[in-house]
DNA sequence: GGCTCCCAAACAAGCGTTTGTTCGGTACAG
DNA sequence: CTGTACCGAACAAACGCTTGTTTGGGAGCC
């Protein structure tokens, strides 16, 4: 596949990606991605087969960047919590170095048709199972103060997740300073210890 | 205003908001909302005067529910971290009561009109620098192990605001049980503390 | 000459909204 | 008590426009 034909596939995927987490999917049109991509809207059909093809494609990616960021971890000899510190680190990182793409992965999928929103539902729920058993692990070790695995887990994502919506990249923290921070806020807590 | 009269708006919000909710603002069209209420599309025209205005109406209620729920605790005498905590439960309720409302108002506002955007966006930032007052206090109090309110903040509110994703009414948890829970979490970690 | 990329134009379907009209009820004049 | 004038709510149909997608043809490159 010549390096023209990729670079104008991945320049659509970028632009659909940022218009559809600023105007989300429905409120951005096959015209409006066509526009800036500098092309007319039927135009587009020579480098995408839909719209619904073309959401699918971007969140799909995204879940693939995730998997591909925890598993190395899991499968790491670190210690349980370590793992499980390096596991939000990590999920921050992949929001991080795509904000565009962690916004329509966190908000934008449930307009994916039926079948492939079924289908991504049980990818992420995968991906859930491996963050939870790193947790259950933590717990089992007594390392943690909650007994109750289900929460701690949604409790992690909630915080981690929604990363997207005010972290900016050219602010005064990386995107490995914002996993250390909100790793040790989520283990730690905000409140002092007093000694 | 004859209780008919009320009633039928307040479906209409009802319905309007858990669709909105399922299915995207833009992904709802007139019709189906209409539908939903027994009418035809044209016919909600003599309950509503846009569907901007709809979304409009639905964002600033539950604006409105938050402020309310807020501000009793900002005025009262409690200590300052009893505040903070009752400030999450508080938020947390607010949320529970009414998860399409929530929902609708943490992800589609950004579906606003332009000017009704600029204005929703001041009233959250309202809201959320009262919150953040309080944390403040709580590091001068030197109550808080952190230094950056900002960030603090941030990190309170990524974990709280996305409860309406994974809360279920009629799971085994109240709203209030939630709320603890969670701003359980969110002062003291989920670290064991070795004593 | 074949292939890739794009445009121009069209398609049916759906959008938010407006229109003209009907129908049930309710207030009030006689 | 009756007749009539008005009103809000609903329907059926249409408005102009945008939607996602398809088609046919024409450049320009290997």
């Amino acid at each position: 596949m010549p390096d023209a034909v990729t670079d104008r596939r991945n320049q659509i995927h970028r632009v659909a990606c940022k218009l559809f987490r600023d105007k989300g999917f429905h409120g951005s049109s096959i015209r409006d991605i066509a526009e800036e991509v500098g092309l007319l809207g039927g135009s587009l059909y020579n480098h995408i087969t839909s719209k619904d093809d073309l959401l699918s494609e971007i969140v799909d990616a995204a879940a693939e960047r995730f998997f591909s960021a925890l598993r190395p971890i899991v499968d790491s000899d670190l210690g349980t919590l370590q793992k499980l510190r390096s596991a939000m680190i990590a999920h921050v990182g992949v929001i991080a170095e795509d904000l565009d793409a962690a916004a329509v992965f966190t908000v934008e999928w449930r307009h994916l048709s039926p079948e492939r929103r079924a289908a991504f539902t049980r990818r992420r729920n995968d991906y859930e199972q491996m963050f939870r058993r790193l947790v259950r692990a933590a717990i089992h070790d007594r390392l943690l103060s909650v007994q109750d695995e289900t929460t701690a887990t949604l409790f992690i994502f909630s915080t981690l997740n929604h990363m997207f919506t005010w972290f900016k990249t050219d602010g005064p923290l990386t995107a490995e300073d914002v996993g250390r921070v909100m790793s040790d806020y989520i283990l730690d807590g905000l409140k002092r210890r007093t000694a």
